[in-house]
DNA sequence: CGTGCCAGGTGCCCT
DNA sequence: AGGGCACTTGGCACG
């Protein structure tokens, strides 16, 4: 693994170390005194302030201030980085097309200016989302409501694609939305849009009833309300908690089976093999890895540290 | 302005400067190799691999790779940094109360942590936004349509609140959605819900119509569809072109002032100071700082550069 | 703090 | 490339 940094580098330093890490493709790291300007979907400037600017080889830029998640300002993946030397100033340029955008960071002062080779490692697995809770109701459809049969995921209709498509045990055409999080009143308007469509096509009994019922963990009053005007109905369902990381693999393979891969079409009879309804047996945890202390003896890499504070 | 850095530190090197660091308030970067999980609102893993943490005074903390604008794994500010060596390997933690969630980085090997002093200068001017597009309306209605009579902005509905609400030329009542870029179904959806809402509402002619307008650059096809379903309109309109820099310092304030600034109440008539419909009288940018060659004499700022690379 | 909504949203998947 | 939508969306403003 190769780090490079210069210390209030002179502009024309920053200037080379910035075009050979460019050219390698590493991650850059720049903090110093600088103003920023942005042009593109919209427009925006930002006066002299202490930043740290992030340079990514797909071409991402960020310019991060002391505060917040997002970037007070930055560039898409697919931009190109250029830096050059402008009124005795560094400055550093993220452009793409398509639309135009054009990122301009120009420092008056370069405080440290980093150069990291990354690589690999980012498959990221996470659990909890809509999907897993798409794959829930699949698995068990009766926690939407007795008698209550999927027969399409992602079914499309003239309003866009409908999260699960299905009948109740009368026989009534059903549209769910699900949420995997509390929801407003847009959830409501989405739902809507798929009852209205589906209840529309041209090849459906004009007289045939279509509910809609929104799968969410909670809504909103106005939600609600909303809800109750159109007749639609509310079913409190959550993600399901995430499995226990040892014992994960066969339970996610058997909700990936239950997943009906072929869109549009009939769900296989959802495989009735881990037939634990809700099957919550945590408790498996490595007891080494709990809050404790902060200070602890621990076995330290060997490496020569080096140190060094700037003015 | 001060810049601490270690290279390959011991973890516990790299655990002491953390603690001071959080001390101190400062913006901290570590890059190495870690793995990372989280459990909140979701949960995620994330294997080993070089990455780049950043820790933010505000208690943000954003684990990026090399690629995406997005950090692969993330805190949201308010939430409190700890560091701790466990089992050979440096924990940072960042954890937050409501909702309860918890990011832990394990770091294998760091091979460079900076801490730096950070402050203020995050004062963003953004243009183009939708509260661009709504003064532009507001300024000159009959950009919607001739007649069009705005008379409440944000005022609200049993569905929400409105953008626009006004009158056309006959009397009947408007309801503008803005979208400052272009638009799908939902925005149709929103619309309509306003609408909906509006021509319930009890103390209002149930006989009489209400228009809904869709303003935006453009709209998709199925939005139109839905659009015209629902027998609403879309007037192609965009958020104007950002200011000259030099000149919109009065451009702003008559802007600001027929903004108004009471909700769900009557604007004033709007001041007709600056009457120039559109006038996009570009071509005031200073010439010295187009895109030419990468290398430029320029003068550089006086400071001892040091550069080390490791490994 | 919850509700509602804009955002330069970003990212993913599909056509 | 554009459409449609989920997201640990994030952030803001208002009740």
């Amino acid at each position: 693994m190769t780090v490079t940094t210069l210390h209030t580098p002179s502009h024309r330093e920053a200037l080379w170390e910035l075009e050979s890490a460019f050219d390698r493709g590493d991650l850059i790291t720049v903090f110093g005194e600088c103003s920023v300007e942005y042009e593109g979907r919209a427009a925006s400037t930002l006066g002299l302030g202490n930043r740290l600017l992030v340079l990514k080889p797909d071409g991402s830029a960020l310019v991060h201030t002391d505060e917040k998640r997002t970037p007070v300002n930055w560039q898409p993946p697919g931009s190109t980085h250029h830096a050059a030397v402008r009124d005795g100033r560094l400055r550093v340029r993220s452009e793409r097309t398509s639309p135009d955008e054009t990122l301009t960071v120009r420092f008056t002062a370069v405080h440290q200016l980093s150069a990291m080779g990354v690589t690999g490692g980012r498959d990221l697995e996470v659990t909890g989302s809509e999907a897993d809770l798409r794959r829930r109701i699949l698995e068990d459809p009766d926690l939407v409501e007795p008698g209550f049969e999927p027969t399409a995921v992602e079914r499309d209709s003239a309003a866009g694609p409908m999260d699960v498509f299905g009948v109740d045990a009368s026989g009534t055409a059903v549209v769910l939305e699900l949420k995997r999080r509390r929801v407003g009143p847009s959830a409501v308007s989405q739902l809507a849009r798929y009852v209205d469509a589906v209840a529309e096509e041209p090849d459906r009994d004009p007289d045939a009833a279509v509910r809609g019922i929104l799968v969410a963990p909670s809504i909103t009053d106005r939600a609600a309300e909303l809800l109750a005007d159109r007749g639609f109905e509310h079913v409190a369902l959550e993600p399901p908690e995430p499995e226990t990381p040892g014992a994960e693999t066969k339970a996610t393979d058997s909700a990936e089976a239950a997943e009906p891969k072929a869109e549009t079409t009939e769900p296989e009879e959802p495989k009735a093999e881990t037939t634990e309804p809700e099957a919550e047996t945590l408790g498996t945890e490595t007891a080494s890895d709990d809050d404790e202390p902060i200070e602890a003896d621990a076995p330290e890499p060997s490496g020569s540290a080096s140190r060094e504070s700037q003015q």
